[in-house]
RNA sequence: GGUGCUAUGGCCGAGCGGUUAGGCACAGGUCUGCAAAACCUGCUACAGCGGUUCGAUUCCGCUUGGCACCUCCA
């Protein structure tokens, strides 16, 4: 099995990942809040940690890939009555809060699936947990790491710090934490103004309440990860993954729940992928900069000169890498969009390979070349496909891999390479640009009833334009031509014969 | 104020102590009835100032700028 590098954010390097089960990864990942759109910036998770969750898969493990949706919501800051954004959307909108999740998960689960991004094998809800998380509130109780005050429930950070460190994942110390924290909050019952929310206590107002042992409330927006995370993937796991400005507090309060509740901290790799950025700066719901994925999809929204396919959205996220800031622009989707179709086309271009040229079994997650061995592939194809999963593995480098694969279209354009050369290729390409790039060709031929129709009409359309250019009537074969462009099918003129696309 | 990240050519965006990232755009050429595509060629940058080094864009320090988190946020 190839070696695979992730950036572990607890220690801040680059480490070996290895599994606790051989063979077997756990990851979880914070999935989205939904009282709304998913925005660009959502984007990016869902596609970083699918491309993990691919890759993982590719090389080998069983992956049980959890990802929850929040739905309980969380408190918002400024609703001093504790009212949480999803009953505060309900109310604004005259719907019961459950409405509002039904409406907006859809909404979300259709995005990502337009993104090709895989379903999780778990996605659990945070409604669905209740009772699992007083049981866990219980036990920080019992440990003595939590109080209660005027029917809420509060971690008790500071005594949490006396006898481990609270910070361990930001790399904050309890008194830079308390320096920064503002202390106009309101207060309220809590001890200390670092302290959090295990349970809160429902006015008679909120709407979204459930009954617990301090009375009607619901849960501190922490404790659904701590919780769903142990139950579905154990007390200990593999990955955790989640947007970097969920650092602190929310994984911070997770780990210090999980020693707290279980005397561990239960996750071995924590991944965070970096913010998208739009005009340098970060896109969010607070600062009314965002771009929902819809909107991205049918270009309606001020900032769009352009309407950008789901898979040039996922190209451009693939371009960057995940740690760094991805900056928005126009120019910056226009350019992810040629690029992807020229990769697209290199790929389509591998399609018509003898079949015997077939390989057996995904030879490139191998460290070594025995699946390809009795083939005589070229030094360079081998040296692309070498280049190409060392990246992937190296902390998933895909701009790197990306650009190597950009070194094979230009091979494959170059037309010398031998069959076994592409038939190599057309593998790798379908395994790596289609399985864990999970890249998908938005022109790919006919699959529906109406593409098929079309491919046939056009099969005939092209026949009398290429009757036209044997007679030299170069009007009626222009003709042809631009009426076709007139309605988006461009005509391009191969050695092989005419091929069309829909732009 | 605290903590951390970052500064790359027209744009996006990798990377590394000494060698062409890649994509897009642009210019010239080949091919083509034309066009498109493709191919070839050109465009060679690393904020500023010091230091370490035979050699720094890459390491260290300072300066300046940008960003993120500290409050819900992917």
């Amino acid at each position: 099995m190839r070696a695979l590098y992730l950036t572990n954010t607890l220690t801040r390097n680059k480490e070996l990942f290895k599994p606790i089960h051989e063979g077997r990864v756990g990851m979880y990942v914070c999935g989205p809040t939904v009282y709304g759109d998913a925005h660009l910036g959502h984007a990016r998770p869902g596609v970083t940690y699918d491309v993990l969750f691919r890759l993982l898969k590719y090389l080998g493990y069983k992956v049980r890939y959890v990802r929850n949706i929040t739905d309980v919501g969380h408190l918002e800051h400024d609703a001093d009555e504790g009212e949480d954004k999803i009953a505060k959307k309900a109310r604004l909108e005259q719907l019961e809060p459950m409405e509002v999740v039904q409406y907006y998960t859809e909404r979300y689960h259709e995005a990502m699936r337009l993104l090709n991004v895989e379903s999780p094998s778990i996605e659990p809800r945070a409604s669905g947990h209740i009772i699992e998380q007083i049981e866990a509130i219980k036990k920080i109780l019992a440990a003595g790491y939590a109080y209660e005050s005027n029917g809420s429930i509060y971690f008790d950070v500071r005594k949490y710090n006396r006898d481990h460190h609270y910070g361990v994942l930001s790399g904050r110390t309890l008194e830079a934490t308390l320096e920064g924290t503002r202390s106009l909050d309101g207060q309220g019952d809590k001890h200390a103004p670092y302290d959090f929310a295990l349970w809160k206590k429902a006015e008679p107002q909120h709407i979204m309440r459930w009954p617990s042992p301090w009375g009607d409330g619901f849960p501190g927006w922490h404790l659904e990860c701590s919780v769903m995370g142990a139950k579905y993937l154990g007390e200990e796991f593999d990955i955790h993954g989640g947007g970097m400005d969920l650092m602190f507090p929310h994984h911070e309060c997770e780990i210090a729940q999980n020693v707290a509740s279980r005397g561990t901290q239960g996750v071995h790799y924590w991944v965070h992928n970096n913010m998208i950025t739009i005009g340098g700066q970060k896109m969010g719901k607070s600062l009314g900069n965002f771009i929902t994925l819809p909107q991205l999809f049918s270009g309606e929204h001020k900032l769009l000169a352009q309407a950008y396919t789901p898979m040039t959205i996922r190209f451009f996220i693939l371009q960057a890498h995940y740690r760094g800031t991805l900056d928005f622009s126009n120019e910056a989707l226009q350019a992810a969009e040629k690029g992807y179709k020229r990769l697209m086309q290199a790929w389509r271009d591998l399609g018509s390979i003898p079949e015997e040229s077939a390989f057996p079994g995904t030879f490139a997650r191998t460290g070594s070349r025995s699946d390809v061995e009795g083939k005589a592939l070229s030094s360079e194809v081998l040296a692309i496909i070498d280049a190409v999963m060392d990246a992937l593995c190296d902390d998933l480098n895909t701009p790197i891999a990306i650009a190597h694969l950009f070194d094979a279209v230009k091979l494959i354009n170059g037309g010398k390479l031998s069959n076994d050369d592409k038939a190599a290729l057309k593998l790798f390409f379908d395994d790596v640009v289609g399985g864990v790039l999970g890249l998908k060709d938005e022109e790919a031929g006919a699959s529906g009833k109406a593409e098929k129709a079309l491919d046939g009409v056009m099969g005939l359309v092209l026949e009398a334009r290429k009757k036209a250019r044997e007679e030299k009537n170069w009007a009626e074969s222009d003709r042809i031509r631009d009426t076709l462009a007139s309605f988006g099918i461009s005509v391009k003129d191969t050695k092989e014969g005419a091929t069309w696309t829909l732009n």
